[in-house]
DNA sequence: ATGGCGAATGCAATTCGA
């Protein structure tokens, strides 16, 4: 079974390279984050001519998350309430970024963590609030009985030095590699998470993302903030996973690059 | 580099991204 993440930075805009890379591909589940397009508007067909179903949850403008697929999806859920109840949930689904299926007995997460913005903003501190919420959403999930699971997506967060391009201390104040993002994250994985990443490479210098800005992906000047994380059983199962940098040089691509996880399921 | 690019909105200039 392969799956992918990728962030597309607009569905519509980046439809073609997204197509013409899944029809190369051979992946089962395609997970996609901001695809910046409210679900009618949503360019099934390309996908669906591949064989593919598509599940969206998306917004205008920002954010939106997407999930392709070679099987139907089994039990898909949007947003946080879906599996928290709207009560605990509060304004944490109003933008759309998580939504999660099951496939071939894997639950699989599709995650947008907020960007946060400066540190000490306003947005960094909803981006804390909604990894405390992701927290209670794994642990309800796991509940839930599903004990494989892939989260996957866009995390807006270098989990170590190896994963930026110049490491950053906390006096930096560089929202992405501060502390409480990197513990509240680590909070999320302490049920039983793992990098599939980090199974096969440990080097740093292998990033997933690249400003627009700077010459930075000619200069490898990126951050590796895109991830896949596995259950343990799941991660004993995987086989490979591998970020793909050839999306990223073709003309008007999206600033990030898809990674992809393949697990023998027996 | 308190931001060089790019997308969306909506029609000029602002917001967002990490």
């Amino acid at each position: 079974m392969k799956i992918a993440t990728w962030n597309v930075n607009s569905i519509r805009t980046r439809q073609d390279i997204v197509r013409d890379w899944l029809a190369g591909s051979e992946v089962d589940v395609l997970c996609l984050q901001e695809t910046k397009v409210v679900d009618p508007d949503f360019p099934r067909d390309p996908f669906e001519k591949l064989g593919y179903h598509v599940y969206v949850s998306g917004q205008k403008a920002y954010n939106g998350v997407a999930l392709f697929s070679r099987q139907p999806a089994e039990n898909l859920s949007v947003g946080f309430a879906d599996v928290l109840g709207a009560p605990v949930v509060a304004d944490l689904d109003e933008q759309k970024r998580a939504i999660a299926a099951t496939f071939n007995g894997v639950r699989v997460v599709n995650l947008y963590v907020p960007n946060g913005g400066d540190y000490d903003s306003d947005k960094y501190h909803y981006k804390l609030r909604w990894l405390g919420m992701l927290r209670q959403y794994v642990e309800q999930t796991l509940a839930a009985g599903d004990r494989d699971i892939c989260m996957c997506g866009d995390f807006n967060i270098a989990p170590d030095d190896r994963d930026i391009h110049t490491p950053k201390t906390p006096a930096d104040k560089v929202v992405g590699t501060m502390p409480a993002e990197r513990e509240a994250l680590a909070a999320v994985l302490n049920f039983g998470l793992a990098d599939a990443f980090r199974k096969f490479e440990s080097a740093g210098g292998i990033f997933s993302w690249w400003d627009y800005r700077a010459a930075s992906f000619r200069r490898n000047r990126g951050w590796r903030i895109d991830h896949l994380y596995l259950t343990p059983e799941l991660y004993e199962a995987a086989t490979s996973c591998a970020i793909d940098v050839e999306p990223r040089k073709l003309p008007k691509p999206s600033d990030h690059t898809p990674v992809t996880v393949e697990i023998d399921l027996g």
